[in-house]
DNA sequence: CGCAACCTTGAGCGTAATCAACAAGCGTGG
DNA sequence: CCACGCTTGTTGATTACGCTCAAGGTTGCG
């Protein structure tokens, strides 16, 4: 029997139609729901947006949440002086767009042509009101959320830029393993002024960081988008002495 | 009719005697469950911690989750080499205990004398198996501590000194105003290197910056533990520059 | 090919860290 | 009761890491 077959068995035929535009599978918060519940279906709609479009801002009402399907989306938050700190960055699988007191906290930019599933939310429990599966995976994410969250405060709060960066490669590392991709030739989608306001530096201080690492023969650099990570352990050693890695 | 007779017919006679410690009312996230929800019943526990102990550690297994009822706790992070980030302080009504694949991710703390209530947790879904609403308000709690902690990344990545302690007060004073207390002779029950862990600085600059803002007459200081905040909007003014503050 | 955006490299500076000494609060015991 | 030591906080001098300002390279697109 191939491996097809044995899919098909558990996404029932014709369910696909709903979701056509999705291949995420597993990594998506509504795997296997969207089929199941038809409220979730209905609220559903897809998007394509290019490269630097804005999706949301921080301060806008909060209508909508969004799966990444594929492309790279950044949270940033703005100070009125025009200092910028970037709290996340997503890839396909990855959701957002919970917001607090129904206001959105962060803008949303596209970093890449994304597609997005996006759901319509006129208040959290109108979405999960048709699925005890679906709010139960959404309170693990934001878990993980948080969790995620709170290794960012340490390395901002803690961390030497040196030990930023090298933490920054070996997460954009472990997130494409994670996604299916290979663990080295690494795809860096995002600018140096990105990196640098992800990781509370300068976009000098990130240049001349990641060039002493080339120089260090830990990595290469090719064209500003990809980096080989040549010794993960090494790195791995810089980036440590964070808690239980 | 008296206000107590209103109260009295949302809160059944005699419920008061499960949860005979808790003075939290609606700032608990079980307000109102405990007496609906036997399962939620049979797996709380009263706890008294003396000042300086510690509930659980980081990487410890998730066996519980708590709920403060008086007093404060601190959640750290640690780093091998002993630098260490504090993740958050928490107050009568916040609660804590999540933890990423079975382990917290961060060492809880007290900075005082507590009074816990203590959720026995096989996993995530027993606790919430028995009530709906409870997983709902749940959800509610994480996406507020997310849309938290995205703040402090703000202040940790991209704020001065002098910025992260206005904003440290004042969030301090915000939260005794919810709490009900008076937000100005604030009680500050954390030591000056706990605020350093908290604002990623060191306590030098901590105690320096307290002078600093001492001297031009924002605030003035009493023993260690309590400050008072002399000019609320001028503290606002330093730590503004805060996305929509 | 030419231009504009982005990145890298260099020189000098400034904020907060480090190192060090001192002061204040507090509990203990002589 | 005060002397003592210990912990915690303050203040000062110096250092260093990363920021700012500035110039020079790359890259990629029209």
């Amino acid at each position: 029997m191939p491996v097809s077959a044995l899919v098909s068995a558990f996404v029932p035929a014709g369910s696909r139609m709903d979701c056509a535009c999705c291949d995420l599978d597993e990594r998506a918060f509504c795997a296997g729901l969207a089929q199941t519940s038809s409220a979730l279906r209905a609220i559903r709609h897809d998007m394509r947006m290019e490269a630097q479009a804005t999706v949301f801002r921080e301060g806008d009402a909060t209508d909508h949440i969004f799966t990444l399907v594929s492309g790279a989306v950044k949270l940033s938050k703005l100070m009125i002086d025009g200092r910028r700190q970037i709290v996340g960055f997503l890839f396909p699988g990855d959701f957002f767009g919970f917001g607090h007191n129904g206001l959105y906290g962060y803008t949303a930019e596209t970093l890449s042509p994304v597609t997005l599933c996006r759901f319509s939310l006129l208040s959290l429990d109108t979405v999960v009101a048709g699925s005890r599966e679906l709010e139960r995976r959404l309170l693990n994410r934001m878990i993980a959320e948080l969790s995620f969250a709170q290794e960012q405060m340490l390395l901002l709060g803690r961390m030497s830029a040196r030990e930023k960066v090298a933490h920054f490669l070996l997460m954009l590392s472990r997130r494409a393993t994670q996604r299916g991709d290979v663990p080295s030739p690494l795809s860096v989608p995002m600018s140096r002024l990105d990196i640098a306001d992800y990781l509370g530096l300068t976009i000098e201080t990130v240049s001349r960081t990641l060039t002493g690492l080339k120089k260090e023969r830990l990595i290469t650099i090719n064209g500003n988008t990809q980096v080989d990570l040549l010794d993960m352990q090494a790195l791995e050693q810089i980036a440590a002495g964070g808690c239980l890695c």
